[in-house]
DNA sequence: TTTGAACTGTTCCAAAGTGAACAGTTATTT
DNA sequence: AAATAACTGTTCACTTTGGAACAGTTCAAA
């Protein structure tokens, strides 16, 4: 059974790999993060809104996949620092929406450009990667997102 | 400014990239972890020492990332599970030399075996992948490795 | 040898994260 | 209409995390 082996050998490399690219990112994003005063909750949460600028609390709890209750309290502290805004969504009493003020967004702003940001970091890896490159890289990480998504509803359904 | 804005969507793409792989594996490996009575650091320790079944618990850190308290914590309570073995180096009273124990090895490789674990969906990951994907993104997650590594000393260095 | 600096690991505590129970709202069934 | 189920978000209690102070060890210089 080598070839199983050398199966065992690759995809603990692959993990590390992954598991290496991702350290630095966390790295970054924390300190990023603590350096503006706002948890690594706190931030995905304004980064996944400045995309869309208003969006409901339910919406921004199934992009950044962070459970309901650190959601609430981590959007509670945000809107107490005044960097969003929070209303019931009119016709539907249950949802609340979520958006980003002036203030969130200049602040985003200026995290963004700032030499330590994981976006800046980002767009130097960028000019350090061929189109090619980066295009390859994007594809095969979909291909693998959605294997392992679709392994999981997969297993899910058969545990029952 | 196009192409600069052309940037900042491809590395905010990027990003989410990563992203969304990350977020599955974390997710699997928290499964796993709780499955077996693991915390996710003790999971990552252990993962670790298998590698060489035999370690400082200086080099277990640098390997992991891990905060000191963090480490300290997690040894202790797989020291108390009887998963590890944990005993002063000879020579040097400082450092402690980690061990991982005959049960520890088995729980490990059971893991290892099992359906939902992170190494077995990384297998399935690899049939789907062409011996070229894997390698490119290997390769390519290694360039941003070193990338942000650099950076980071650069700057580190920089500040002061 | 003594002093002081650097190293390795532990302890403590404040902060952050999260599951579970909950409250209120909406949709569906009887 | 009433009852029930499903949905959305909050609260609370508990666990985990990680920075800072610490204790003991080693090394180098005086």
């Amino acid at each position: 059974m080598e070839t199983e082996n050398q199966n065992l050998i690759r995809s603990a490399q692959l993990l590390r790999s992954f598991w290496n690219v991702q350290k630095n990112i966390m790295r970054i994003v924390q300190k990023t993060a603590i350096e503006n005063g706002l948890t690594v909750p706190q931030y995905s949460i304004l980064m996944v809104i400045i995309l869309h600028e208003d969006m409901t609390q339910k919406i921004v709890g199934e992009k950044t996949f962070l459970p309901k209750s650190t959601l609430s309290q981590a959007v509670d502290g945000l809107v107490r620092a005044g960097l969003l805004h929070r209303e019931p969504v009119e016709g539907n009493r249950r949802e609340i929406q979520l958006t980003i003020t002036e203030k969130g967004k200049s602040l985003l702003k200026a995290i963004h450009m700032h030499e330590g940001s994981i976006h800046h970091s980002f767009q130097t890896v960028l000019e350090m990667l061929t189109k090619e490159q980066f295009q390859a890289l994007v594809d095969t990480h979909l291909q693998i997102t959605n294997h392992l998504e679709a392994q999981a509803t997969e297993q899910g359904e058969c545990s029952e």
